[in-house]
RNA sequence: GCCCCCGUAGCUCAGGCGGACAGAGCAGCGGUUUCCUAAACCGCGUGCCGGGUGUUCGAGUCACCCCGGGGGCACCA
């Protein structure tokens, strides 16, 4: 007994297909057409059974639309084009609908459909060994907009940050560290090559000085370079928490490699999974894994023949650990790891998970501009545009949203300039505005003390306005939408509905007012504002954006 | 040389598991406010959808090739 107005046509096409004789595809698809004279939904079913059914595609049709049961939904069916299914929903139960939107609140959109299934979703995993810069601003807004979305169709999600604290870059903080502590106790000392040469590990190492003392410095190497290791670690990720935090993004669990994986000597236990499965052979003097018969291009190395874990060695063990208690694992990974996924998808087939249980996404580069001129920024001479500083300049929700109208795995050009010069028109604040215009109406209402009305015996049949038909239209479409940004996993559909949702409304609510003389009519369309409010607030949560009362 | 991503309006990008006449925002020009927020609304657009071949009733969408841009091709992480 939902809203949900696809469902409802294709149990109506089932009907009409068993009563016309013909066997139904696995899966029925609506679209919305783009031209509204070709209905409210459409769906090429006719076409695909042609063949089956050994008739024309318009002649299926025609039988599918003769069959088609009486549904209050919809008003007429029809053929059209090379065998489209048109169908067109009638406005009075349209409008009634509204009901079921506002009776729903904010769990209007929300879905049961991935209930059972456990998926934990990593990202931006950024090193411990710096600031967090604005790539991991643009991973951090998509992967916590996912999560969003995939809790409200059902999925239990885990949001998860790995913290790569082992290995060479692990030893490289540790010394450029100790440089630096040394340096603030008067001696001559260089960061080392290749270690990280920002300033923000001078502070680091006040703190250290302060909290640890100089006298710690006098350990032997090994204790000595794991004491400011640990330290830098434990301060860095902490100022990376603290501006995650800022940002509207709260992470389920930190995990440690170090700790979590390495200590506990899970790399070894899972090498010793793919020996039992004879998926490992020793040559070079190297341990190798057999990849490439698992998708991959070639075998990968999994102990060196110094005797070191591979990387790729501990991911496969942080995979496993991850799939402890989930179902389906999502990754967010930079452009410079895509070479990883091929391998470790090999390792999670081989290991005996499905194909398809671990998702990739590669989340593409940022070109930061400054009115039009690349902001230069060098890793090496440590200089940055800090996340930080980004939501600091343009603003949380202005950043979030921006990133979320673009797709994942396309570059992004993002000029700081433009998106702060232009905040006015930024198509965040069209949306926005959209929602304190209505949150205005309400305190209209209140100023002038009329009473908000019970939307159950509100006479909807009021809105016959083709602009108020084609809103209530469009908010009906979007459990639809959401169960496709969920499906796909890409959120920026849901920013882009929104700034479409914000488009009908803004027009409408230039044209025509809602609190008029018209006691009755007014209820209608507060009731109309309402949902639009609702699915505005709702859309606007999936994304982790704020919806102000005012603005 | 091999692999991945991208190439759609002046700019930044959408185009919903191939569908019916290709869209939005920005930038530009002109107009709208005694009225629930003008961060809004209204009007103004001739795009070889990078190019080619193919699959299909139908291709911006799928396959292959080429061109251009970015990124990867380690017993680094």
């Amino acid at each position: 007994m939902g809203a949900n107005v696809t469902e409802q046509l294709s149990e109506g096409l089932h009907a009409a297909l068993r009563a016309a004789g013909l066997a139904p595809p696995e899966e029925l698809l609506w679209e919305v057409p783009r031209e509204s004279v070709h209905g409210d939904y459409a769906t090429n079913v006719a076409m695909q059974l042609a063949k089956a059914a050994r008739r024309p595609p318009r002649q299926v049709a025609e039988l599918i639309v003769k069959h088609w049961p009486s549904l209050p939904a919809v008003e007429r069916v029809e053929v059209a084009g090379p065998g489209f299914v048109n169908v067109f929903l009638a406005g009075a139960w349209c409008a009634d609908a509204l009901r079921q939107i506002l009776a729903a609140g904010a769990e209007y959109g929300q879905s049961p459909r991935g209930r059972g299934q456990r998926v934990r979703i990593e990202f931006v995993s950024a090193n411990p060994t710096g600031p967090l810069v604005i790539v991991n601003a643009r991973a951090a807004a998509i992967g916590d907009a996912l999560a969003r979305i995939l809790r409200s169709q059902g999925y239990t999600v885990f949001a998860e940050y790995y913290v790569n604290d082992a290995g060479n870059q692990a030893t490289m903080l540790a010394r450029s560290m100790e440089a630096r502590v040394r340096q603030l106790l008067g001696e001559a000392r260089d960061v080392p090559e290749g270690g990280y040469p920002g300033e923000y590990l001078v502070d680091v190492a006040k703190g250290y000085l302060a909290e640890e003392g100089a006298h710690s410095l006098s350990e032997p190497e090994a204790a000595r370079l794991e004491r400011l290791g640990r330290y830098a670690v434990r301060r860095i990720r902490e100022a990376q928490e603290r501006v995650l935090r800022e940002y509207g993004v709260e992470f389920d669990r930190w995990v440690s490699e170090n700790v979590e994986i390495r200590k506990p000597g899970l790399p070894e236990e899972a090498i010793e999974l793919l020996r039992a499965r004879d998926l490992v052979y020793e040559a070079e003097g190297a341990l190798w894994f057999r990849a490439s018969r698992f998708g991959d291009d070639e075998d990968r190395v999994l102990v060196k023949s110094d005797g070191e874990l591979t990387y790729f060695a501990a991911d496969i063990a942080y995979h496993l650990f991850k799939f402890g208690d989930a179902d389906r694992l999502i990754d967010l990974i930079g452009p410079d790891h895509h070479g990883y996924v091929a391998r470790i998808k090999a390792a999670m087939i081989a290991l005996g998970k499905p194909a398809d249980a671990v998702q990739v996404l590669i989340v593409q580069l940022v070109t930061l501009l400054r009115g039009g001129e690349p902001v230069r920024m060098s890793k090496r001479r440590g200089e940055f545009v800090l996340m930080e500083e980004l939501i600091e300049e343009v603003g949380r929700d202005a950043a979030r949203f921006t990133f979320l109208t673009r797709r994942h795995d396309s570059p992004l050009d993002f000029d700081i300039e433009v998106v702060t010069r232009q905040s006015a028109d930024n198509p965040v604040y069209y949306v926005q505005y959209c929602h304190a215009r209505i949150s205005s109406i309400f305190q209209h209402l209140k100023q002038r003390k009329l009473p908000v009305p019970d939307w159950r015996s509100v006479d909807l049949s009021r809105l016959t306005l083709p602009e108020e038909l084609a809103l209530i239209k469009r908010l009906l479409q979007f459990p639809d939408l959401v169960a496709g940004a969920a499906r796909t996993l890409e959120p920026h559909r849901v920013a882009y509905y929104l700034q479409e949702l914000a488009a009908g409304f803004h027009p409408y609510y230039n044209r025509h007012r809602v609190v008029s003389e018209d006691r009755a009519l007014t209820d209608a369309r507060l009731a109309l504002a309402a949902a639009v409010g609702q699915v505005v607030r709702n859309g606007l949560a999936l994304l982790g954006v704020s919806a102000p009362e005012k603005m």
